[in-house]
DNA sequence: TCTGGGGTCCTAGGACCC
DNA sequence: TCTGGGGTCCTAGGACCC
């Protein structure tokens, strides 16, 4: 028994128990992403506009998603994971694989490891957590969601097939509505239905994922539990309130995209070399643009550049009506190895230090006291179209409820 | 019904180099 | 002058996850 799942629960906050929750952002296009049974019980459905939730179910609870106040909470149950093993690969804000191999010796059993940490933040954060323990990663996960709410479930090493095979494909990671369409044709509906076809047709089907569900089927997962991730891309993103096809608007929204974006960086000590923008129409038929640059860059003038000029060369219609616009950071490296080598012609640009003494007054001050003058009027957190919008802090900490 | 925003990973074609 | 094959990088798109 060497890894297992932990995972926190916002449903089991006494105070939402029993009441219609719906998940979903604010803006005036946001659409339901979840719903607790009793809000589905009043005909709330995922990817429903929230204005519909709200009047098909007014007193439902209304949470944005994965809103700023969360992450404090989040910190210290991470920090209650941590105290029991330093194997702690976070997967989100309230989900995070342990590794508890190494903690036997001092804490005992694996159920009784999980005991103890349930406990723990039962009483230091009034939340509850569920648990899932298993010998394979990607089997303590699904242990997890099972359980839950306020659960513990173990899966003994002898029992993993027994476990896996009754369930859903759906139930394995990497097994979406496309995925599961095709298993479906293929007359494969659970896990054990996987198991027994081979591989290769898996492979024909799905490519490489396909042969990766075939060894899942058989609670082969050799991923180990990674404590410290490099992330791989930063970006921003935002639906306009209505579709936009002023050139002008999308640019000021990429500017502040941009932004967000370069700040990202900064903050996570890492420069870019490639600048994606992500251009959603009307139809939401979705198409993206990408440019490496000459040298990686954290600074927004450069990467506003870019996006610019990927936009302009997009090729799209220049009336061509956007309902969403994004900018994309990849290719990352660490800043310090990437320091930059200035030719004896060139001078150093300064915006890289403006754009960082920028970052300090935001921190003083907060991140709408400097904005590029071109934003003058907006928020810097707000879409450009929208500069009066109400940023509705969610009234209640927490995470969606799990349905 | 009409589709958020933050990401990761995979595929496939073409350029380019050896 | 025409051509092989492998490796790597770049670009675009899409599935999937929370």
């Amino acid at each position: 028994m060497d890894a297992f799942y932990a995972s926190v629960e916002l449903r089991d906050r006494p105070e939402l128990r029993g009441k219609p929750v719906v998940v979903g952002g604010l803006g005036p296009r946001s659409v339901v992403l979840s719903a607790t049974y009793e809000a589905r019980a009043f005909g709330v459905r995922s990817a429903m506009p929230v204005g519909r939730a709200r009047r098909l179910c007014p007193q439902a609870v209304f949470i944005p998603p994965r809103h700023g106040v969360y992450g404090e909470v989040s910190k210290e149950v991470m920090a209650i994971f941590r105290a029991v093993t330093p194997e702690v690969e976070p997967l989100s804000l309230d989900e995070a694989f342990l590794d508890v191999s190494g903690a036997t010796r001092r804490l005992g059993t694996p159920r009784r490891i999980a005991e103890l940490i349930r406990q723990q933040v039962r009483e230091q954060q009034s939340i509850t957590c569920s648990v899932g323990l298993a010998p394979v990663k990607f089997v303590a996960k699904i242990a997890s969601a099972r359980c839950k709410p306020d659960g513990l479930l173990v899966v003994p090493a002898d029992g993993l097939l027994d476990f896996l095979h009754p369930l859903p494909v759906s139930a394995l990671w990497g097994v979406g509505d496309k995925a599961e369409e095709v298993l479906g044709r293929l007359g494969l509906r659970t896990v054990g239905d996987i198991a027994h076809v081979p591989a290769a047709t898996l492979r024909r089907e799905l490519g490489a994922a396909g042969e990766h569900l075939h060894a899942l089927a058989w609670g082969r997962d050799e991923r180990p539990v990674t404590p410290r991730r490099e992330e791989k891309s930063v970006g921003a993103e935002e639906t306009f309130p209505t579709d936009v096809d002023d050139p002008d608007v999308v640019k000021k929204e990429l500017l502040r995209l941009s932004g967000r974006t370069a700040r990202a960086l900064r903050a996570s000590g890492c420069v870019a070399r490639t600048v994606t923008v992500k251009l959603r129409l009307a139809n939401f038929k979705t198409i993206t643009r990408s440019r490496t640059l000459p040298e990686p860059t954290d600074v927004a003038r450069e990467i506003y550049a870019a996006a610019c000029a990927l936009y302009e060369g997009s090729g799209l219609d220049s009336r061509a009506r956007l309902r969403l616009v994004g900018v994309r950071a990849t290719g990352l490296r660490p800043v310090s190895g990437a320091a930059r080598q200035l030719a004896f012609d060139e001078r150093p640009s300064g915006w890289r230090e403006a754009e960082q003494a920028v970052d300090r007054i935001a921190r003083r001050f907060g991140a709408d006291a400097v904005r590029p003058a071109a934003l003058f009027g907006s928020s810097q957190d707000g879409p450009a179209e929208a500069p009066s919008k109400t940023r509705d802090e969610p009234r209640i900490l927490g995470n969606e409820p799990g349905v």
